[in-house]
RNA sequence: GCUCCCAUCGUCUAGAGGCCUAGGACACCAGAUUUUCAUUCUGGCGACACGAGUUCGAAUCUCGUUGGGAGUACCA
């Protein structure tokens, strides 16, 4: 009989709950559900300055949302814990690992300080070497060191890696073994000046300690396997299958983030994504149905769940996709859930909006047509309500194209604030100069220049925000709509006056 | 720069030597249904990166080229 499967992931609380996360989660969750194994969350927060508790929180909430249910973790406890590596570093158990290393000679002091390191990659950099470590604290003598980490000086703990040589591994998912020479390789820091473990020490350590049998992670991680390999041999542990899975890519092929994508785990739950769609959609992007179903629950997922179908080669994480899934999913819905979904929806933006519309208001339902440029995904314009009395079309364009060029420079501004006030401030700082009829002007700038008045530039600019010639007042109106949307809208509304 | 990984329609993928004149989904285009829009249905466009080899036979195996990606931290 085998040894029952467990599987991890292990995040890093820094910043929102990462979209990777759930791919990851998600493949090692059906990894454990299909084998009937465990599936633990651990929480890797040994870096003290980028780690946070909220953002553990974000991660514990947004996996619960997803439904990728941990039976091991810092929230849920387990038999292996604790689960978070601040407190394992507090009970002590990585230095000892360490120390273990180093009475075996496998690792060594080092007392390098930042400056000297930043010196060195400097000097390889301007050389064109290969940038690292040159191991000038390897060949000390034990002794020696130990004497000056006793008198206070500040050290690190680096692995000795081999000299010479070639890792080779064979992931699952590649037809051909990994190989790599171990003189790539550096002599990685395993214990930081603060005493605390990096990532690969924590790592093996947990990994084993947990009792891990598989680790799916990404693909960012190959390159370190061979550490982690090493370390597995020389704390005489038996290692994890690895398996690296590709990274979830922006269109233009590189590694997603938050520039080019929404990676926010936060963000889908706040548009309105059903949790059933986002992980159908993550599924699909790296486990083919063996039935070339498109559409599927977690747990038929996890029936037919199958590791070596997991494709290697990093998907383009495409929203566009997710969307139409979504869309699926909702008219899907019960009467029951969908109302509650609406409700949400609406309740989302609701306290910002009443008091905006509400001076409009006579009945309650009115609030549904007050309110709707609001919520809106777009707006229709009409070319009669966007051309003001007195002005052609191509006279309109140019005005929006320039208020639009002024409000993206703004939003784009450091420390600028989208709010009314300012907003009021920039745009009539902005007719201020457009209605400047300068010295010996052409009879037609003059005229031009004339045209710049409150109402007609104030009703077109209304009209390309919201599609309507009604609304709340202008800047709050534009303040609430958010710079994207008003943008956006300003865009639109330009292409139909072409 | 160096090292490693990857490579089928625009995108996600099926394909484990003959079933492939390469299948599906999203997107796109056209048509039908719908007072409009959306949904739904039907049809269309559209790919094995390139070059050598292995083989009777290659999208599938090998090598090279090209392209893309990742790593190169006292971050994970």
């Amino acid at each position: 009989m085998s040894v029952p499967v467990r599987v991890r992931i292990a995040p890093s609380p820094t910043g929102d709950p990462h979209v990777g996360t759930a791919y990851i989660g998600l493949l090692n969750y059906c990894f454990a559900r299909h084998h009937g194994g465990k599936f633990v969350l651990r929480i890797e927060d040994t870096d003290q300055q980028r780690c946070s508790e909220a953002s553990a929180q974000a991660i514990y909430a947004s996996l619960k949302w997803l439904g990728l249910v941990y039976d091991e973790g810092p929230d849920v406890g387990g038999e292996r814990g604790p689960y978070v590596q601040s407190e394992r570093v507090k009970l002590g158990m990585y230095q000892r690992y360490a120390e273990q290393l180093i009475e075996q000679g496998d690792a060594y002091y080092c007392f390098c300080t930042a400056r000297e390191l930043d010196a060195m990659k400097a000097r390889q950099r301007a050389n064109n070497e290969p940038i690292m470590y040159d191991r000038r604290h390897r060949g000390a003598d034990l002794a020696e060191s130990r004497a000056r980490v006793a008198k206070g000086e500040p050290y690190v703990i680096r692995l000795k890696v081999p000299l010479e040589g070639e890792h080779v591994y064979k992931d699952r998912l590649r037809k051909l073994p990994v190989a790599k020479g171990w003189k790539e390789i550096d002599d990685q820091v395993l214990l930081k000046s603060d005493g605390w473990p990096t990532y690969h020490l924590a790592a093996v350590v947990d990994d084993h300690l947990m009792g891990i049998t598989h680790v799916i992670r990404a693909e960012e991680w190959l390159n370190s396997l061979p550490k982690h390999t090493l370390l597995n041999q020389k704390l005489g542990f038996t290692p994890p299958e690895y398996v690296h899975v590709g990274l979830l890519r922006n269109a233009d092929k590189s590694k997603i983030s938050k520039r080019k994508n929404p990676t926010n785990l936060l963000w889908y739950r706040e548009q309105g994504f059903l949790p059933e769609a986002l992980v159908n959609f993550l599924a699909t992007l790296g486990h083919s149905h063996p039935d070339g179903r498109e559409k599927f629950t977690l747990d038929e997922l996890v029936s037919v769940f199958d590791l070596d179908r997991i494709n290697v080669a990093g998907p383009v994480f495409d929203l566009v996709k997710l969307k139409n899934l979504q869309g699926q999913y909702f008219r899907e819905l019960s009467p029951e859930r969908m109302r509650a979904e609406v409700h949400r929806a609406v309740d989302a933006r609701f306290d910002k909006l009443l008091p905006l519309v509400k001076e409009r208001m006579v009945v309650g339902g009115d609030f549904i047509w007050q309110a709707e440029p609001f919520y809106a995904d777009s707006v229709t314009h009409h070319v009669e309500d966007l051309v003001p009395k007195g002005w052609d079309k191509v006279q309109t364009k140019t005005m929006l194209e320039q208020l639009q060029q002024a409000l993206k420079q703004f939003a784009a501004g450091e420390g600028s604030q989208w709010d009314a006030p300012s907003l009021e401030a920039l745009i009539r700082g902005l007719m201020e100069s457009r209605s400047q009829v300068p010295e010996g002007a052409t009879d037609e700038a003059r005229a031009a220049a004339q045209l710049w008045q409150n109402k007609p530039v104030f009703m077109a600019l209304r009209v390309a925000a919201t599609g309507k010639r009604e609304s709340p007042p202008l800047f709050d109106t534009l303040a609430v709509l958010g710079s994207t949307k008003t943008l956006e809208r300003l865009g639109l509304a330009q292409q139909k006056l072409r």
